[in-house]
DNA sequence: GTCAGGGCGGAATAATTTATTCATCAGACC
DNA sequence: GGTCTGATGAATAAATTATTCCGCCCTGAC
């Protein structure tokens, strides 16, 4: 919890002096920044002392110390969207408005999917990805896109990942596939017809199957050996799916920060990619 | 700019004595919050009064000020974790830990994304768009992905958009625009070989440029007649452009909603596709 | 009603930390 | 070689912060 809110939480419990410097702090954190504890003692009608102590009671080192947290909350402050901004984008909107029903619907859709799945079905699902021989990944539509940013980056990072934006070839893929290797099916639906025959297909041939599919009981869900979930805005044509999307790679993105921590020598791996990529930049000057 | 990366920037200029505390602070910014100016001296085996004097010439009003800075800089600093994360030895530790900077890096990277672009040039390339005849795309590795999303949600707004995710393609569907043609070249760095190339011959055909890219000058942002800014985490390796991908996301998807608020048929066209694509789901069965 | 105990608050003071002054030194420039 | 400039750190001054101590008020017990 960030310093002004556990301040404004103990505001009540607190002695009189400490309330006044406290709500002091909490109303001008700023102003907070560029004064000494005599100063702030000043400004609040008390003793420097009891400044001290509030920070010490506060449970801080010293005076300085509260000043690096009040410091790092302004830093941290953004302003969260007040609440879930409901309904759709309507006509009339101004470019402000768009902004912020755009960044708040974003917003919304990343922090659900995240809290919609637990850390042991993520981490049943990043030791699949750990220990799979070849990661074949699923999707059509804008789910494909998704698929492809993943693969990308489970390729910077030496494994063995195989997407292909074709449908047909994702099949053939797989067909290939043994026990040992891992199909992630990507769909918002769950019931795109060609990830759903493709999984079936790798299930088929013993590979497991991690489904990335919406909350909803769907088909993909249903054959799937682990399931993740993504949390988004159901009025797919008014939101264009975006925030499926964004959904789908805020998990992606979580599955991969998650392997590389339990790979040691991925910085080094992405750093080679990276060099190898920029030579193809400078190539053509 | 941040503290560290300004100290970073000089080092080079700086005197031996500066230099090394510099470096000492850009390598340890957690531990010199808990230093003292003569603890600082100490460590770096320099004077305190050399400490002292180290942030007067960086422009700071005192050492405390310093402080103040870097303590913003790390609150501020959204890395991925990239590492394995140390003193944790619960797993759920780190995967909270992955999750809390995942979401806050990809918000932060969206908002200010959106407030580094001014609805002038928004609406600038909005106009661009909705008027173009044809409108290209182009990209190459992750941002030919961002490309690909945005050319598939104006094709379902029924505009003729064209991409295609092998550059050669790219710039052969270029090559036979024209003035009433638009491409959207989208490069983070701004100095991908392949996607300056197609700008310029697009340039040179007589159509008009939209760059998307980022805050630093670069060839392609100068040869753009719109230039539309993305801020994400500069450090690349560790974030694995996760956070650069999110910025050109959140621009494009603000770019089609505000041509969405254009159309008046824009849902219907919207609504249509998606029956149309639908249809294919239900085919197989 | 009075008294003991405990905590709070602030003045005074001690301790620590920061800023400035000053002497020295090294290198640049003439 | 002489002089100037700027860097450096020791010494010192100034400031800020932390602690001590004492009076006060409130509370509860008798």
């Amino acid at each position: 919890m960030s310093v002004i809110r556990k301040i404004q939480a103990n505001l009540d419990r607190m002695s009189p002096a400490d309330r006044e410097i406290g709500r002091f702090i909490a109303e001008n954190p700023d102003k907070m920044l560029g004064l000494s504890s005599a100063a702030l003692a000043a400004e609040t009608g008390r003793s420097q002392s009891s400044v001290v102590k509030f920070a010490q009671r506060l449970g801080f080192a010293s005076y300085q110390d509260l000043k690096l947290a009040v410091s790092t909350h302004r830093a941290q402050d953004w302003r969260l969207p007040a609440g879930p901004i409901h309904g759709s984008i309507a006509q009339e909107d101004g470019f402000a408005t768009v902004l912020e029903k755009l960044v708040s619907s974003k917003y919304r859709a990343m922090r659900e999917t995240v809290a919609a799945n637990g850390a042991r079905e993520v981490g049943r699902a990043v030791e699949a990805l750990d220990a799979a021989r070849r990661i074949y990944l699923a999707g059509v539509g804008a789910s494909s896109l998704v698929a492809s940013d993943l693969s990308y980056k489970l390729l910077k990072l030496g494994r063995v990942a195989i997407q292909n934006g074709d449908s047909h070839v994702q099949m053939a893929n797989v067909a290939a596939g043994g026990p040992q290797d891992l199909l992630v099916a990507i769909s918002y639906s769950g019931t795109s017809m060609e990830t759903l025959k493709i999984a079936e297909c790798a299930k088929g041939r013993g590979a497991r199957v991690i489904a990335i599919t919406g909350m909803q009981d769907n088909p993909l869900a249903r054959l799937s050996d682990i399931l993740l979930h993504t949390v988004a805005d159901e009025d797919h044509v008014r939101s264009s799916s975006i925030t499926a999307r964004d959904a789908q790679l805020a998990l992606t993105d979580l599955l991969f920060l998650m392997i590389v921590q339990r790979q040691p020598d991925a910085h080094d791996f992405i750093h080679e990619t990276e060099v190898a990529v920029a030579a193809l930049k400078s190539a053509g000057r």
